[in-house]
DNA sequence: TCACCTCTGACA
DNA sequence: GTCAGAGGTGAC
């Protein structure tokens, strides 16, 4: 008899790819489990066992797999059950969720390399091209694709390399890199030989003239009568101060002997663990009626004020979860994933803790990931970003999604398109676990829901210490124009509240939601204004490196001093950046140290942490940010926060702009004081009458959440209605143009008006690609999965018109 | 007429 | 995603 399996590979198909096994090998596997496999003309793929059978496959004839990776499955039953849901939900494809939920390292794939034939060949028969591969083979044995394409210095070098097998002077192999390689300590010993008291007494005298080797000896006792434990090299080489190479010589010659301990890269070396902090009533309240709503409610949603002292009440539920001997998951924004919250959870739950975001090494995930599986103490509560959803729990008792309204828990490119929120609540259910939302400005779909009592609500009204809340004002820049009462983009108010507030030694936080310095550069004489040359937006300038810059593609040129359309050398800059708000703070405030922290600011690993660390060791006094500072920061000294334009955000053309300014706002409002002293934010606006103003400055989600509900019943909006977005690219403008038009009355043809579009989006063309939005609205009592399924019935007969097929089609999900 | 490029579809 | 083969395009 002859066995199959049915493997996941991770690229976008729909469908699951047959191989051949023996039946040792069917015996041994089990569903997700890894498998290396040849695909397409020559690749080596890792595919993840999905089903073991033995039904031949009709029409082709079944490959047999290359190689089994695994021991016993790195996936469970659980988190394909996961996996499943996601792609049906968000209308894509197995491989596309495997490819996002399993670390990198832990996808293989072969790369195919050049080697040196035998050969050897008159140069002359050589092509330019040829010969200069064939030259870098003499001093390389080995070059990979892209090592030719910097070589030859173009893309498509495949004839090239065609050419040369052809010729025999070269030949190719697969090669499969292992991408996790376990991290390993040196460790030394002194060699059994001469433990005895007598074989070290003549070990030292012979070593009497080699006294950097005795003096190595000599510390290598001393540190281990110290310490008990096992010797690293380095703690030896550190101690003796003698060099790499001595140490080396010892083991040569035998009278060391060295070894390897495999180590975890994540390690917490942290104090003691710290008791967790008395509750305060309001506190102890929250979580009596958050444990008495997990009985009613799978999930229950936290609505508490900033500053209200939400952690406390999650470290006394996780500390409860554990207690039953259950793992907990603690979902964050990528952003808020600091040291100052990582360390506030170490000090409670010491190395229980693990992190898990996308500025681990792949090294450090697959460690977690392992850490996980195997249920480790050291993994009983994960903190990490939307992409741990997918870790391989087993015992999940609770997930904790904190800053629940957090837009960036949607996952946008690349497919699958997943809300960690969502799927965590449908991970938690299938492991039977509670989840807690917590917000201090819900998200109008979980308030919603909660209003609906699908979910518990808890509400937490009370600042932590009853610190007061910030006071917020609105100032009026219309008025204060005409007045002239502006100094460039401060308002009289704002100047006279900063110098306040610095005055007296307090920190500022201005708050700016648009990077760079101006969004626009305009010729005064000709009105031309430099574009992208791949997407319809203008350029906007940096000015710290003199560089125009395209927010979406990241091209860059040169910012010219003169008009490149007219030559004119007068030019006018339109909007503002953080940027020229640092700029501007520097000349109104000279003797007082300013701070940019946005994307350009904070790249690389530490750069976010060095910001934040200057601001807290007082080194900075005005800090200038992006929406970057709204996430979970507790500064001590900020007094006074300025939202430099409100309009801005208020005016973005989304459905979403208002819900999304009062959550943005408030929460930059609760950067001011948060301790003794009462804050102060001043918020400038054109409109200080607009209702979301009103409602930040006094607080008032309730009202919010009434108004803008009001609006989506109104205008079938989520949450009342469910939404799916298809976006159609191609770089033929007329091709997208037809296609989206078919595509929009084909649909319409099924839901009716519930179909908008095509529409252009405000930026229509982005990487050279021409965009159009169809939107499909979906009421609550319409069948998510009829509908989904109609949509893929149509998407289907789209694919099959010839002129079709190379549009893009991105379906999108819960787009919001 | 050929070299080179882009498009298209299959991949088990 | 990758790659081969088809079909189209420009240069000699």
């Amino acid at each position: 008899m002859s066995y199959y399996i049915d493997v996941i590979i991770p690229i976008p198909l729909q469908k699951l790819f047959t191989y051949g096994v023996t039946s040792a090998e069917a015996k041994f596997l089990k569903q997700g489990m890894r498998v290396s496999v040849p695909f397409g003309k020559s690749k080596i793929y890792t595919g993840l066992v999905y089903a073991i059978h033995d039904k031949a496959p009709v029409g082709y004839e079944a490959k047999d797999i290359e190689q089994i990776l695994d021991e016993k499955p790195v996936i469970t039953q659980v988190q394909l059950q996961l996996w499943q849901w996601i792609a049906s939900y968000y209308m894509c494809t197995l491989g596309d969720v495997m490819r996002a939920a399993l670390p990198n390292a832990f996808i293989l794939e072969s790369e195919t390399v050049v080697i040196k034939g035998a050969k050897t060949i008159d140069e002359s028969d050589l092509k330019d091209d040829e010969f200069l591969v064939y030259e870098a083979l003499h001093h390389q044995s080995s070059l990979k694709i892209q090592d030719i394409s910097g070589i030859l210095n173009k893309q498509g070098v495949l004839p090239v390399i065609k050419r040369l097998i052809e010729k025999e002077v070269v030949f190719v192999e697969e090669e499969v890199y292992e991408k996790y390689i376990p991290k390993l300590v040196r460790y030394v010993k002194l060699h059994s030989e001469f433990t005895s008291e007598t074989a070290l007494h003549t070990l030292l005298d012979d070593l009497s003239r080699a006294p950097k080797q005795r003096e190595v000896i000599l510390t290598l006792f001393s540190l281990s009568a110290k310490t008990k434990k096992p010797i690293k090299v380095s703690d030896l080489t550190a101690e003796s101060g003698a060099s790499s190479a001595i140490i080396k010589t010892l083991i040569d010659k035998g009278i060391l002997e060295e070894y390897h301990i495999q180590t975890d890269r994540v390690e917490y070396s942290g104090k003691e663990t710290e008791l967790s902090k008395m509750l305060n009533e309001h506190q102890n309240q929250a979580l009596a009626e958050i444990e008495a709503s997990f009985k009613m409610h799978r999930v229950v949603l936290l609505h508490g004020v900033t500053s209200s002292g939400k952690t406390e009440v999650y470290v006394k539920l996780i500390e409860d979860t554990l207690k039953q001997g259950k793992q907990v998951l603690y979902l964050l924004p990528e952003i808020a994933l600091t040291t100052q919250l990582i360390k506030r959870l170490q000090n409670y739950f010491g190395e229980k803790v693990s992190v898990f975001h996308s500025k681990y090494s792949s090294h450090e995930r697959v460690e977690v990931w392992n850490n996980v599986l195997n249920n480790q103490q050291k993994a009983q509560i994960v903190l990490g970003a939307r992409s741990s959803v997918f870790l391989p729990f087993n015992n999940l008792g609770l997930i904790v999604i904190d800053e629940e309204h957090e837009q960036s828990f949607k996952q946008f490119d690349p497919a699958p398109r997943y809300h960690a929120r969502d799927t965590a609540v449908v991970l938690a259910h299938i492991h039977g676990a509670k989840t807690l939302l917590g917000s201090a400005t819900p998200s109008l779909e979980s308030y919603f829901n909660a209003k609906q009592n699908k979910y518990g609500l808890v509400e937490l009204m009370y600042r932590y210490n009853n610190v007061l809340m910030p006071d917020i004002e609105l100032v009026d820049i219309k008025d204060k124009l005409k007045r002239k009462r502006m100094t460039g983009h401060f308002s009289d108010r704002l100047i006279e509240e900063m110098t306040e507030a610095l005055g007296q030694g307090y920190q500022v936080i201005l708050f700016q939601n648009r990077r760079g310095f101006s969004p626009i550069v305009e010729c005064f004489t000709c009105g031309h204004a430099p574009q992208c040359p791949n997407c319809d937006v203008s350029l906007t300038y940096h000015q710290y490196r003199n560089q125009l810059r395209c927010h979406y593609c990241g091209y860059t040129t040169v910012m010219h001093k003169t008009c490149e359309a007219c030559g004119s050398p007068e030019l006018d800059t339109k909007g503002f950046g953080t940027e020229q708000i640092e700029a501007e703070v520097k000349q109104l405030f000279p003797e007082y140290k300013a701070a940019r922290m946005d994307l350009d600011t904070t790249r690389g690993k530490y750069g976010y942490e060095k910001i934040i660390t200057a601001l807290e060791q007082q080194e900075i006094d005005i800090l200038v940010g992006t929406q970057m500072l709204t996430k979970g920061l507790d500064f001590r000294r900020v007094k006074l926060v300025g939202i430099m334009n409100a309009d801005t955000m208020l005016n973005f053309p989304d459905f979403r702009a208002h819900e999304r300014s009062f959550q943005l706002m408030l929460q930059v409002s609760g950067r001011a004081g948060r301790t003794a002293e009462r804050g102060k934010v001043l918020i400038q606006t054109y409109n200080p009458h607009h209702n979301i103003l009103q409602q930040v400055s006094t607080n008032n989600y309730i009202d919010m959440f009434s108004e803008q509900m009001n609006d989506r019943y109104n205008f079938k909006y989520p949450p009342v209605y469910k939404q799916i977005k298809l976006t159609l690219k191609h770089k033929d403008f007329n091709r997208v143009d037809t296609a989206s038009i078919w595509y929009a009355k084909s649909l319409r043809q099924v839901f009716g008006d519930y179909v908008l579009g095509p529409e252009a989006p405000p930026i229509a063309r982005i990487r050279n690609q021409f965009h159009k939005n169809i939107l499909i609205k979906i009421p609550k009592k319409q069948s998510l999965a009829k509908t989904k399924e109609a949509i893929i019935k149509i998407n289907n007969s789209f694919l099959s018109i010839k002129d079709f097929r190379s549009v893009n089609v991105i379906l999108n999900v819960d787009n919001f």
